[in-house]
DNA sequence: GATTTTGGTGAACGCTTGTGCACTCAACCG
DNA sequence: CGGTTGAGTGCACAAGCGTTCACCAAAATC
């Protein structure tokens, strides 16, 4: 028993050998995410659908068969990971929404949001990127629903932002842009070495702004 | 001996079993492009990372030691497909030049080019878009290169329709910024199903008018 | 304190995997 | 015609795969 889950990382908070109990579900969590972050770490350089289930119990320090007491499949461990790699996408957003909308610039605090996370969540992000085209149907399939429903988050956004003559239709049109130009950017940081990350990230914010004083002059014109 | 390389189809176009001898070489080609192209099948719904040789020679109705006749390795073969792939890509971009530049509109006929080649092409696009995220390292970088060539092929063509104060600099921006948007309509026209494909399209048309407007207009603003 | 629950174990199964090696036999070439 | 070449064969191996099953011991429950 008792597997070699090191997961946290060596210091943890308390110094002393104390050794509390651990209950059995707390237990039972830790070794659940150690599964998760096994995953995410393995499939970093090839993909879910070439992960192999026990690499990832080697991983962990569990015998293969533990594997099942936590999830049914690789493909149910993956969308536990879509699940976890979108929490990270949606307090990015958060942070995104949070900066002080009559600043200046939106653009550039947004940039540097995306930047930050980008880096900080490299994991998460590079998982929704690679496992959106890559991964097995169901996960691919969850991916594309997470991204449709930003999408619409965003439309309601951008509403508040144009001229009350477009229409909904106009702003999903706009949204869906917007989102596949800041995947494709998003994509970028994530295959730039950091020594050319301000480079990629200053080019995102010229293109974000060509983007958007196209997409609202567009349409002011054609009313 | 004599692999059931069917490759073709079924009828061909010769109906007498005529069999003429067939060159050595030629032999070769042909269970070449065999491999290529169950390899190019096989890797469809998962990637080329997940692709077992054995698989492939299975097949296309070989040993599996026979594979190595032909390639190093299962990476070997992805950059030839990757070359392959962008054939196609370059093919499709050689229709969209060909279209009269003097047209009203160069944007519809461009997507109309890309939704045909897309359908047409349908395996090597998903591929390229697959494997130039979650492919072996050395594919990847064969994609990345390749869109890039891509990109300044673009650029050199933008230079003939800006303004002449823009910098190479911002002809690089602007090319990178259509490319990615190009990728991320493909993508798009690929996991749409056939019935979604003419909206997806218009789509796609309305908000690469949204872009050249903002890419064209924003420089002239700036000067 | 006795009983049930359950996360983790370890051996075993039937397959598939990549690769090595000795082989064949038809196309090729001198 | 005789010798060489090389695409494809067949077997073998060790390693890895997902999954099964009976089992253990500690936590949880009664």
């Amino acid at each position: 028993m008792t597997p070699a889950v090191a997961a946290g990382g060596p210091g943890g908070h308390g110094a002393g050998a104390q050794a509390r109990p651990e209950s059995r579900g707390e237990r039972k969590e830790r070794t659940r995410r150690a599964i998760i972050e096994a995953a995410l770490t393995l499939c970093e350089d090839s993909s879910l659908v070439a992960l192999s289930l026990r690499a990832v119990a080697k991983e962990v320090g569990i015998v293969p068969t533990a594997f099942y007491r936590h999830f049914d499949s690789i493909e149910d461990l993956g969308l536990v990971l879509v699940e976890d790699s979108f929490a990270s996408l949606r307090a990015m957003l958060r942070d995104v929404r949070a900066t002080d909308p009559q600043f200046r610039d939106i653009i550039d605090q947004s940039v540097s949001v995306l930047v930050e996370h980008t880096r900080e969540r490299h994991a998460h992000f590079e998982f929704i990127s690679r496992e959106r085209r890559a991964g097995p149907p169901a996960v691919r399939e969850a991916i594309g629903h997470q991204i449709e429903l930003v999408e619409r988050e965003l439309a309601t956004d951008l509403a508040r932002l144009v001229p009350p003559s477009w229409t909904g239709e106009d702003l999903r049109v706009l949204s869906n842009l917007i989102v596949t130009l800041m995947v494709g950017i998003t994509e970028a940081l994530l295959s730039a070495a950091p020594s050319e990350e301000t480079e990629v990230a200053d080019r995102a914010r010229t293109q974000l702004r060509m983007l958007l004083v196209g997409g609202l002059q567009w349409r002011s014109r054609a009313d």
